[in-house]
DNA sequence: GCCAGTTGTTTTGTATATAAAACATAAAAA
DNA sequence: TTTTTATGTTTTATATACAAAACAACTGGC
């Protein structure tokens, strides 16, 4: 993320710094001027105002409503939903979602690992009562969640080490594991029941059901999981009703990923 | 779009490159190889051997699942959603699209005018029967569409005349308007009634209704509307209820918006 | 085995992207 | 009013990003 650090001989600062001229449009929430973004990012005025230039040529930026202020342009869109398209998994499983959430009338979502956060691909909110505010392009951290265990578990007992090293990990509430051990035993849990029922785990009053997608080759890579507060969930229907048809839209998913494994 | 007739002073060609090749790379349905984004760029493969450097360091691009092939990377996404939540409207309107989903049972759709083209900005899916493949970000030509004609009912005809200059208008059904005359009868329809209904004018067997959205400054900033196939329609109840239902939805996303004016 | 073609990577002289400084305009302060 | 401060833009000397060429590693064909 620091630029200062890269010197490397390969790295091409205009592509670099553009690039974070971007994202700090797009945690901004307002449209910045030319000289917010030069403090914003220490560098000299004249050369974000080259960077912009180009940016605003190729429509990545576009003008505020105020003169001399800059905003992300339609383009950045095209970008972000050609990565959701170019995840075969997105197509796959929309239509399985939106059955699923047709047949349990709570919201489900689809999700993958990305680095330590779980990203939301799709969602189908649930048509009443309260909608969970997950919606597509969402990151959390994975260890703080029932779907970043449950995405989680379809690696060995030393990737999940590699992937917990270095990394802290302060409780969000009574449940979140705070190291290896703790995080392994909510993943063997998963493991061995083939779901996941999350009861506050992650936000109180909150719960949520979740199950792996396995590819071709009988890796996790996906999860699906039911979501909604506690007052939306029928806990006798759990075991009964909503893990089977969750297990069902999972496997289905899987196999037209090309899943041959057991169900 | 074409880079070599861009020989500006202030243009930065290692930022343009680069989005060039995340722009390749999301157009490809496969994970290209170094070789193969060079070819495609008409580029050097030790210039494209720095950009593709360059944006791996920045998570933009990671490598497919063959070694030495690249696409494009989550971090793609945060700025695609960066800028939709950058739109205020869309937060705005999003508990209001699906609240006439639901009174309703029709697809329901909030769009945008960019350049010559409609912007999907939210959609809210029926429940049951057929749904639009309409999603956000999907990008239809205006004039095509009644809900193009509905975004540009709020210009006037100047800048109307400004807006087909130039742009050429194949026929895609025998409604679309192909000549600047054609395309202002329907803009003037639409300006007198308020609302339009379009049946089959885009595609055949698929109906829709459009209403605008205005803004503080009373301009037309958006389109609520209601789409599905014939049969999801019920044409009787159109003028009864579906037009003063989602003239509500679109009236009370234009007073969160600050519009004061009429309804 | 050999050879030819293709790939990713490294090197290097030179064209050029760059940041400082100068400039122009506008807004704010005295 | 004049002065000061901030902003967007242009210039320009210099540091450096670049493309060609060379290289190494791999592939497929014979």
């Amino acid at each position: 993320m620091t630029e200062s650090a890269n010197h490397d001989v390969y790295f091409v600062p205009g592509l670099s710094r553009g690039l974070r001229v971007l994202e700090i449009l797009g945690t901004a929430e307002n449209p910045m001027s030319l000289s917010e973004i030069a403090r914003a990012m220490d560098l000299s005025r004249s050369s974000v105002f080259r960077l912009v230039y180009t940016l605003r040529q190729m429509e990545f930026i576009k003008e505020g409503e105020q003169k001399n202020t800059y905003t992300l342009g339609a383009q950045v869109l095209n970008l972000g939903f050609a990565y959701l398209n170019n995840q075969p998994i997105t197509t796959i499983a929309r239509p399985l979602l939106a059955q699923l959430r047709d047949v349990t009338g709570v919201s489900t979502h689809l999700s993958v690992l990305e680095g330590h956060y779980v990203l939301y691909l799709g969602s189908h909110q649930a048509r009443s009562g309260f909608v969970s505010n997950m919606v597509t392009g969402t990151r959390v951290e994975a260890y703080t969640t029932a779907i970043g265990w449950c995405l989680l578990s379809g690696k060995s007992d030393a990737e999940l080490a590699a992937f917990c090293k270095g990394l802290d990990m302060p409780p969000i509430t009574k449940h979140t594991p705070t190291s290896f051990q703790a995080l392994k035993a909510w993943v063997d849990q998963m493991r061995t029941d083939g779901f996941i029922v999350s009861r506050g785990f992650r936000e109180p009053g909150g719960s949520s059901i979740a199950v792996p997608v396995w590819d071709e080759a009988g890796k996790v890579v996906a999860c699906v999981n039911l979501s909604g507060p506690d007052s939306g969930f029928d806990f006798d229907r759990v075991e009964e009703v909503y893990v089977p048809e969750i297990k069902a839209t999972a496997l289905q998913i899987s196999r037209e990923l090309g899943y041959a494994g057991p169900g």
